[in-house]
DNA sequence: GTGAATGTTAACAG
DNA sequence: CCTGTTAACATTCA
């Protein structure tokens, strides 16, 4: 389910419930929950993989870490971790981490890192990439301060659209390179949520489940490279490695 | 039944 | 103290 682009989908899909007010709130995680009854839901938004329900009096931040997921008018049978009761309606989030925020999000969070948002800066990106010149960018990839947003879904996608081998390293990138990769990681994470919606989500993966490479048919590679312990897939041959 | 999966962090070892 | 590894969490699917 999580990495950015579901977890915009998710927010839009929380929007019917602003102005509204939260009759009960409960759920088995350990979040403090009595602050919420009788509060309006005044904003549901998102940053990075962070679902931000915000409140007068604070916010709820969720995490759907690797299993989570959430359902309207609808439960499972396992208990959810948080549920919002909104008069007759109810959200139910399952496995989820859920922790109240205290404060502004403008002050709490950098808008400009999140590859959904509308704030994305691709300079402020590129420059804070420049603090980790000797990085593999297929690690980097993963830092949720520089690439708010960017699972291990889209950082293989991205890298190989941008024909970039993950053990490059980030200083000896060329800034065209750089260029093409911010452009890949925007326009793959609109891809993704529009797939998402449509549901046809991981039909259209270019490198990631795959095992061949689609540009010249040779077997991708499949396995845990620099010090992110993630799978990931690539071409060493149309893949270029930048040392 | 087994293992792996779109994630993160606390605990531990050296 | 810093850094890297392991465990833990909990679910669904092939």
């Amino acid at each position: 389910m999580p990495e950015g682009p579901s977890l915009v989908y998710l927010a839009e899909q929380m929007q019917p419930y602003v102005g509204k007010i939260v009759t009960k709130a409960g759920g088995y995680g350990e979040m403090e929950k009595s602050w919420l009854k009788g509060k309006k839901l005044l904003e549901a938004r998102s940053w990075g993989k962070h679902l931000l329900l915000r409140f007068a009096n604070g916010t709820i931040r969720v995490h759907l870490m690797l299993f989570g997921s959430v359902l309207f008018n609808k439960t499972k049978k396992v208990n959810a971790s948080l549920y919002l009761q909104f008069g007759s309606d109810l959200v139910n989030f399952y496995v989820v981490q859920a922790k109240k925020l205290v404060g502004k999000l403008d002050s709490i969070y950098d808008w400009r890192t999140d590859i959904m948002s509308s704030e994305w800066k691709p300079a402020v990106v590129r420059k804070k990439m420049k603090d980790y010149p000797d990085s593999f960018i297929g690690d980097l990839l993963m830092d949720q301060e520089v690439f708010t947003g960017v699972g291990n879904i889209i950082r293989i996608e991205v890298m190989f659209r941008a024909k970039i081998h993950p053990l490059s390293i980030v200083g000896k990138i060329p800034a065209e390179v750089i260029n093409s990769l911010l452009k890949h990681i925007r326009s793959y994470g609109k891809e993704f949520l529009a797939e998402k919606k449509a549901k046809t989500f991981g039909k259209n993966w270019e490198a990631y489940g795959q095992k061949e490479c689609p540009r010249d048919g040779q077997t991708l590679k499949i396995k845990m490279v620099g010090r992110t312990k993630r799978k990931t897939y690539f071409c060493t041959h149309c893949q270029e490695l930048y040392k």
